[in-house]
DNA sequence: CCCAAGTCCTGGTTGC
DNA sequence: TGCAACCAGGACTTGG
């Protein structure tokens, strides 16, 4: 159970604390953590990078906008040094006790590894007249996709952004289905996609950027039909999609 | 001035 | 008409 406590509080049992375990739930990073001496409790450190965190393990340099920093010792007593970065302030940390942040129960099936099919995905989209860039982006629905991969999963699919939940037949639900769990595997294989500030924990950027097919790619030809892509801005984001090959009119296929 | 990887909050709209 | 669910857009923040 989710207990209040003050932070103060959790800082004293900070020291001597360890590291049981450690997750990934969607976009959020979860640290389970056992407090020092005879006490029973397990509390938890939920972290989300937000759009420019940065989670760095030693740290060569102290960095240009360092957050926080957890000093610990490994299995072999060897100091580890975990450091929050973060520009824009836009990420968040919670420390609670007896279970995580109460905003993960919120989520949806983790979008890659979680379980859920094709169905899952037809029934959450049934009724919607949300446009299915935001569906994507409501983590709710499915838990882990962002404004990138929202773009280049939807140009894989073929799939207008701003096409509704309720318009899509099931062969395109299929589809959609299937690039959902392929491109945010492509994004994981190739280790991220640093437009600008994202690294892992040793520092080191990703490559999927380098196959982006849309994102960033407004007024380029579309590699598949060579047509200008398009930005429209959908429930606040910047999208960028191929007018041709991911029409607004259901295609009657 | 424009734009940017995310989420929360507010106020308006839709439909039962 | 009442109400809840749904949905779009602004706020937050720093920098290129």
């Amino acid at each position: 159970m989710l207990r209040d406590c003050r932070p103060e509080q959790l800082k004293s049992w900070l020291p001597g604390a360890k590291v049981s375990s450690t997750e990934r739930v969607g976009k959020f990073i979860l640290l389970e953590l056992k407090p020092g001496g005879s006490s029973s409790f397990v509390f938890y450190l939920t972290i989300h990078l937000g759009m420019t965190g940065q989670l760095l393990i030693n740290p060569r340099d102290p960095g240009k906008h360092g957050r926080f920093v957890f000093e610990m010792r490994g299995r072999e007593g060897e100091p580890i040094c975990l450091q929050f970065r973060d520009m824009r302030k836009f990420g968040r940390l919670h420390l609670t006790v007896g279970t995580p942040a109460p905003r993960l129960a919120l989520l949806g099936p983790d979008a890659w590894v979680g379980e859920w099919d094709a169905g899952y995905l037809a029934r959450e989209l049934c009724g919607r007249r949300a446009s299915l860039k935001a569906f994507l982006l409501d983590q709710r629905h499915l838990s882990g996709i962002g404004n990138i991969y929202s773009d280049e999963i939807l140009w894989w699919s073929r799939l207008c952004p701003l096409r509704s939940c309720g318009s899509l037949s099931s062969d395109e639900i299929v589809r959609l289905a299937q690039e959902i769990r392929r491109i945010l595997g492509e994004g994981v294989r190739l280790l991220g996609c640093s437009i600008s500030d994202f690294v892992d924990t040793q520092g080191s950027s990703g490559e999927f950027q380098k196959w982006l097919r849309v994102y960033g790619r407004q007024g380029k030809k579309c590699f598949r039909c060579g047509a200008r892509l398009v930005r429209a801005v959908v429930s606040g984001r910047g999208t960028i999609y191929c007018p041709e090959c991911q029409p607004k009119n259901a295609s009657p296929e």
